[in-house]
DNA sequence: AACTAACCGAGACGGTACGTCTCGTCTTCGC
DNA sequence: GCGAAGACGAGACGTACCGTCTCGGTTAGTT
């Protein structure tokens, strides 16, 4: 993971709705990491309803209105403590398979949604989207559209490699490969396991290559 | 009151955690179904976050208490004001063809879910059942557990027909099947149109079909 | 205690605005009964406030309606409740001596108000006239002018007997006698025992002789 | 603000059980004084029981929480709105006469309580004390004991100037005083006027006085 | 080295909604 | 047909957080 080294920078060098001042000229990085540690700390003990921004504050033995200088809400202060989880440690793989590239991302997905409490934010995200348009906004950029991306290329690199057939949607075809995922994420009525991972993939498979 | 038998059948046959009392002596229908409307009317002119029992009491002409003393949260309500609509309006469709029986009931739910408040009231149900698992649970029985029953036998049903092969895993069917639908109503990414439920059951045919 | 007899009689025979129905046609006397029991241990248990409609109807196993059909409010309950006490068990004195009389008449309401529940439940009905004229002039009526009228027989007998100087404020008189019982009551900053109601007489006595 | 220190003098000085934090560190002199305006108007306009803690916050333009965050209950606000009324002002006479000085008390106090909405505020108060022992407390110490405290001297002054004998009981010579215009506060069956005081004036100086 | 801007913790503030309580009225159903 | 049981509209209760706003007391980056 080269890009990991300047986390920062990449966090708060794109101007973002749910975060304030990009410029940054002076914050403390103490108080800063004592805010998102606090709020995944409370996240995993209470869920993403026992997050408040007060109890974030007292957590972290910070003012309220110091969380309310650098972010408008508080799903944008969960959403920076889960940047790292959900955005950036997405290595592109590079198997020369695409069986195998969709096989890694989903399985990377899949472990991180339900071995740490990233899945529990993320779920909580996804409903605060649904009554803030903004938030889904960035929720999208920030959590959707990179894996996205990723995959489209992954896809596209299949087709140019003659291992996928061209004519197939690829919008549909990553929203089959995500869907699932978040379903069982959000539904919980099926585990999020490696089986069904695997299942996943070589249904995708099927569709996609040439036959 | 010749409809009183027919309400309280489909009301009350059911036990339903999310609701108290379901000997449920005495209630009156006047108020239950004002309860029911104005919950309606306030999630499509306000969506899911403004919706508060205080809103739909006054809306309602109602006590807070009366709601209070039949379901035990809002998600509770907005439960049964729209159960009719996710969980009733579900006919088996019987075309004889696996293809036109997804694609039925595909593009029912697609359109209940766009042209309809019930889009934005389920996708706030599902966020509210991140944080109370009793709440997942009846969500699940209520809205998930019906359509996936009856998705479940179509496709035995093609199986026997000797339309599928035997041996794609079930489960992943389904979640295939709807897991996409609802990433695309909870992420918005992009719409939840014709054209999508298509090329979804094309790709589901192609995976589930004797090959 | 001759008039003692006819109890029930004397509360219902006269209009009573706290009450309804003085014709009181058909009233079960067991449920009557029930009420003003379970009235008066409640108030012995819980103090006045602990006292509610609602608690004294599922005390007494009766129907709350059974209760607000007699009665206008809490209060018309515990009026009758404890009119026996604070009304009609005043034997009129004949000592034949003024002081006597007196002492006989304070010993015995002081006895009442502090060793029953009577003196929590009157401070209460003080308390509740105070925001309703209505309660206040029944409570006048039946708490406080009989012992009034009896004191000034009391009094006009002694001027009579050429015992007390003609020429007190009689009003005044009675205020001072039963202004500092109440006053001890309500404030409870000093006993309201045996010793206070001696050193009382001996005061008014000292002050409506002929000296 | 020249009236800022002043005003925290007198409301802070002295620890008060129904109010909170008697420390202190901030609190706003605006909300603070439209509270116990807001509260005094209320109960001019509809007496002790139509002040309701969300109509003092919605009249002092407040949050409800401001008033919980400094007082403990509706009483502790009503008993600092009036503590002025009937703590501060009341003058120790210095006429060199006991009748005279008693007669300044009582006028004083009667005119308070019958020209102000003080007499509905302490009435209401006495009410509520009956049902709250820790409030009984308070408001005996604010409203009682001082008035107690400065007759009890008058009248040591008296005995010592030898124009009252030195053999009656103090304390209920001060029951005395005041029981009576209590009693005709709260039970209003006669005016608590100019003519009462007089002869109640006069009726402890006959008990009183050397004989 | 002093100045000065800003950030910092703390937490009070005006609000909104929560879920509970009790009032006094109205309705149903069983005896 | 009476009466227990309790649902009903109303509205206050006291609590939890929201997001904004002061308050002094550090910092940190000029000057």
């Amino acid at each position: 993971m080269p890009q990991h080294s300047h986390d920062t920078q990449i966090d708060e060098s794109q101007p973002q709705p749910l975060t304030k001042d990009p410029s940054c000229r002076r914050r403390s990085q103490r108080c800063h990491q004592a805010i998102l540690s606090a709020t995944i700390e409370l996240l995993e003990e209470k869920g993403y309803s026992g997050v408040s921004v007060e109890a974030i504050a007292a957590r972290a033995g910070v003012g309220k209105q110091t969380i309310y200088r650098w972010w408008t809400c508080k799903a944008g202060v969960i959403m920076e403590a889960y940047a790292d989880y959900a955005a950036k440690s997405v290595p592109m793989p590079e198997t020369g398979s695409v069986k195998e590239d969709l096989r890694q991302i989903l399985h990377q997905l899949s472990t991180i949604l339900t071995t740490t409490s990233t899945g529990a934010a993320l779920a909580g995200l996804i409903a605060e989207a649904q009554a803030n348009p903004e938030m889904a906004d960035v929720f999208r950029e920030k959590f959707v559209a990179s894996r996205r991306a990723m995959t489209r290329t992954i896809l596209e690199r299949g087709i140019e490699r003659g291992e996928l057939r061209p004519d197939f949607n690829m919008d549909v075809a990553i929203d089959v490969t995500y869907g699932p995922v978040w379903y069982r994420l959000l539904i919980k009525h099926a585990p999020l396991d490696e089986t069904f991972v695997e299942e996943l993939v070589t249904m995708l498979m099927v569709w996609m290559q040439v036959q």
